[in-house]
DNA sequence: GAGCACTGC
């Protein structure tokens, strides 16, 4: 094996950490750092006191680093050396070096907050600064205060945001580890250009002519641009030939291929003849694509982002930042000296590009993550004070707190509640965790569960929602796929619900997937969450819950009300009501807006041609319009209380935090200039009320 | 009649 740079500063890594509670390495690709640090502290004895745990953000990284590193010590996978990711613990009482999810170091530390088997803890690619690794952060920051002698703490990121991190830690020593790259010429662009698509169309051809062998990595936003890409490269190509270049395949690359379009990128090219690949971002970091040595990079990337005010998801395309911009011409110096065409000029990286993309912290819905941090009960922190590394906005935060008020998990002082608790056990959006309570309660556990299971798979998981297969194969089609059910017009919910029910009743059959056109992986996915769930609620239930996993309703006809009562519970703050004149929404909330039920949604009309007069919804996504994704009618007399709910609320209140802390902190809250929030009640609601009532009864005298 | 980038417990 050759010596990888890392070890050059065995000496150095060590005398540091030993004087140290907290190291950043900065360690660039290619240096060793996630399989050679763990090593080295090992060498050094750090295992005799506990384990080293290393975090990594995804799961095939986890597994995959484990593996190398039980090899390199010549130990078997899941003694010494092992991993730990969701569904799946290959650890033993032996292990001392130890791979995982931060999603899992998180569950770890809610059944044991000092995380005391640890003597080591790496938070690794923390400059990807995914939502789990900055509230791992903060809660490290405390950890080191608390276990002065006993934990060691080291943060692995990229150069532009070492000193930041350095700072967050009261200015812990940073260090610095070359990576073994091959050297990457940047050319840049002179402006930026019109159509990028064209652009790269240009450039990509352009590298095919004048350049010798190596294959081409094109960086796009989207799906759509890529398979327009890859079709005009293709003809191009085709009109080129006649010997005057080399042969050449142009490959898609982006997370709504199926896997076995996928890993053709893995499959080495022919000889004499270049690979094209035109991806997304999926293979800046996710995936590495070998053999490539010229990379196109557009300068955009698609991200999406929750607007606390509206509660409204969006995507957008936007310009990447200066790590990813490095990331991505990175990709071109790892078998040999590359290249890195950027579509945009030099002084528009250096001005206008961010040093650092934009921490998921701040684009995400918080109320999961404050759930958590409130339900660590760490007794010398207030959540609103919480220390993280980019803090969230004031906005953000509060309208977490709204939304885990409206759900019983926090009361009106902002203390979490026992049902706050159990929610946070479960690992869910804390919705759906409200919701599988409930539906405990109404005795209709087993079809809740179904449905929080279908919907953590959902966007892999139906036809046409995820379009991957769709368009190509179409024509390719022997026989029109199977129907699947239709929720019987109660929402997409009670369809996923019926899907799966199908499935169970056919046995799990790995055909019927097919037949019906679903991803097979996706809906084993769905049976291994439910399996989880279903522990998890046994565990809870110690007695005090009813846990009935396969509860058969005797009626044919169903209605399933118990199971759209309990969704409309866990979706207290997501709820919207039908105008009167036409199947436009208002969402009922903090601010109302005005929203349509998704096209791919399979609600029903009555006869009159009237959607529902109340729904719940999954979540409000921004394209063309304002559009509700998944929604589930529900019914008046259910929506009321959550009304009375709203009119009650004050932020002031349930900013006031834990108790512990209260004086200072209400202090702090009140400084801000802030006004309690602005509930909307539609004005028209008792006239709907009454013309609700009206069409009931006359529904039924119809019958 | 619209369209979803990528992760994770």
């Amino acid at each position: 094996m050759a010596e990888l740079p890392i070890l050059q500063f065995e000496e150095k890594i060590i005398d540091t950490v030993q004087k140290n509670p907290v190291t950043v390495i900065i360690g660039e690709t290619g240096s060793g750092k996630s399989t050679q640090l763990s090593q080295i502290l090992h060498r050094h004895r750090y295992t005799k006191s506990g384990i080293i745990g290393v975090t990594q953000p995804r799961r095939v990284a986890a597994v995959s680093v484990a593996r190398r590193v039980a090899q390199e010590l010549g130990v078997r996978l899941g003694d010494e050396v092992g991993y730990a990711i969701r569904f799946e613990d290959r650890t033993s009482e032996r292990t001392r070096i130890k791979y995982l999810t931060d999603g899992v170091l998180l569950r770890e530390s809610l059944s044991n907050p000092e995380l005391d088997q640890y003597s080591v803890i790496i938070l690794d690619e923390a400059h990807e600064r995914s939502l789990n690794t900055d509230v791992l952060l903060g809660l490290m920051k405390r950890l080191v205060k608390l276990r002065t002698s006993s934990l060691r703490v080291l943060i692995t990121s990229a150069t532009l945001d070492g000193e930041k991190v350095s700072k967050f830690f009261l200015d812990c020593p940073v260090l610095n580890v070359p990576g073994k790259l091959y050297p990457v010429e940047i050319l840049y662009s002179k402006e930026r250009p019109t159509s990028y698509l064209e652009s790269c169309l240009r450039v990509a051809i352009d590298i095919h002519i004048r350049e010798p062998e190596g294959d081409v990595l094109i960086f796009m936003t989207g799906q759509d641009d890529i398979e327009k890409l890859v079709a005009k490269l293709e003809d191009k190509i085709r009109s080129l030939e006649e010997g005057s270049c080399m042969d050449a395949i142009v490959l898609p690359l982006h997370g709504s291929l199926p896997p076995e379009m996928q890993v053709r990128v893995f499959t080495p090219p022919p000889s004499n003849c270049r690979r094209f690949i035109v991806s997304t971002n999926i293979a800046e970091t996710s995936l590495t694509v070998d053999g490539v040595v010229y990379v196109v990079d557009c300068g955009y990337v698609k991200q999406r982002q929750y607007v606390p005010s509206t509660g409204m998801y969006s995507l957008d395309v936007v310009q990447i930042s200066k790590v990813q911009a490095n990331q991505r011409a990175g990709r071109a110096g790892r078998t040999r000296p590359g290249k890195c065409y950027r579509l945009y000029p030099s002084r528009v990286y250096e001005e206008e590009f961010l040093d650092v993309t934009v921490p998921e912290i701040q684009r995400s819905s918080l109320t999961g993550s404050i759930l958590y941090l409130k339900s660590l009960d760490l007794p010398d922190i207030d959540i609103l004070k919480f220390d993280f590394l980019d803090p969230p906005s004031s906005e953000s935060l509060e309208d977490a707190l709204k939304q885990l008020y409206l759900i019983d998990a926090i009361d009106e002082n902002g203390s979490i509640t026992s049902i706050g608790r159990t929610m946070a056990d479960l690992p869910l959006e804390p919705s759906l965790s409200r919701t599988l309570m409930e539906a405990n309660e109404y005795g209709c556990l087993s079809q809740a569960l179904t449905v929080v299971a279908m919907l953590s798979a959902e966007t892999t998981l139906l036809p046409g929602r995820s379009k991957g297969a769709s368009k190509g194969a179409e024509k390719k089609r022997k026989h029109t796929p199977l129907e699947l059910p239709d929720g019987s017009g109660w929402g997409d919910h009670i369809q996923l619900l019926q899907i799966f029910e199908q499935w169970d009743q056919n046995g799990y059959d790995v055909d019927w997937c097919k037949d019906h056109e679903l991803q097979v992986r996706g809906m084993m996915f769905v049976k291994d969450v439910r399996k989880q769930l279903c522990q998890i609620m046994q565990k809870i239930a110690k007695g005090s819950l009813d846990v009935r996993p396969k509860e058969r309703r005797k009626e044919s006809r169903q209605d399933y009300k118990d199971l759209r009562k309990a969704l409309c519970v866990g979706y207290a703050g997501q709820v919207a009501e039908r105008m009167i004149r036409h199947n436009g929404y208002r969402t009922i909330g903090f601010k109302s807006q005005l929203v349509q039920v998704h096209p791919s949604s399979v609600v029903r009309s009555d006869e009159e041609g009237m959607l529902p007069n109340y729904v719940v919804y999954h979540e409000l996504i921004v394209t063309s319009h304002p559009y509700m994704r998944n929604v589930c009618a529900v019914e008046m007399p259910w929506v009321t209380p959550i009304l009375k709910k709203l009119e009650k609320i004050s932020v002031s209140k349930l900013s006031g935090g834990s108790g512990h802390v209260g004086e200072e902190t209400n202090r702090k809250i009140v400084d801000l200039p802030k006004k309690d929030m602005n509930v909307q009640v539609p004005d028209d609601h008792e006239s709907r009320i009454q013309a609700a009532k009206e069409r009931f009864l006359a529904r039924k005298s119809k019958k």
